[in-house]
DNA sequence: TTGACATGTAAAGCATGTTTGACGTAAAGC
DNA sequence: GCTTTACGTCAAACATGCTTTACATGTCAA
C-alpha cells in the first residue's frame, strides 16, 4: 500500500528516527513502512494520522481506489 | 479498539458469514473484530471501509480521542 | 422435537507487524 | 582522514492477524 509518510515527513525535516520517537515505535519500522515492506497495523496507522491531523485515508493510499490522489 | 461493525452490519440485516464472503475473510475473523479480540489489518480496513461507503474514521474509533462520536 | 441458521469460542498453523542488535553506505562538517 | 548523522537492510525472536476445523449454545420454523 502506498503511503505519503516520507513526504509528511521531510516537510517537517523530522528523520526516520524523530518520527519513530514521536510515535513510540522502532526507526526499521518506520523505514519499513515507508519503503513499503508492510503496512502498519490499524492502531499505528491511527496514530500517525493523529500526529499529522490528517485522516488516514489522507496518507495511506486504498490500493482498491484509482484515484491516486 | 472499539467499533461500529456490529451496528452497520445489522442494518443491512447481514449475517456474520454474509460479511465475511463480501470482505474475503472467514467468519471467525469477522467475529472476532466485532468482539474486539483484535483489530483488523490496515488493507482489511480499508476494504470494510469501502464495503460501508464510509471512511476507516466512521467505523473504527480512535482510541486515544475523547469523543466517541 | 428435530433441523437449520446465527453466534461465540478454541486450537493449531501460517502470514504479517514490530522489536533489538548489527552492519554497510553515503553525505556533511571538522 | 575522522566522526557523526541518516538511511537501507538483515536476522532472530516475539506479537498480532487470519485461516481451517471443530464444538457449544440459542433461536426459530416446520
Amino acid at each position: 500500500m502506498n503511503n505519503r509518510l516520507r513526504v509528511l515527513r521531510a516537510e517537517r525535516a523530522w528523520s526516520q528516527q524523530d518520527l519513530a520517537e514521536r510515535l513510540e515505535v522502532s526507526r526499521q519500522s518506520v523505514n519499513a513502512i515507508e519503503t513499503g515492506r508492510y503496512d502498519p497495523s490499524l492502531p499505528l496507522a491511527f496514530k500517525i494520522a493523529d500526529l499529522f491531523g490528517l485522516a488516514i485515508e489522507e496518507i495511506f493510499l486504498n490500493p482498491a481506489k484509482e484515484t491516486d490522489q
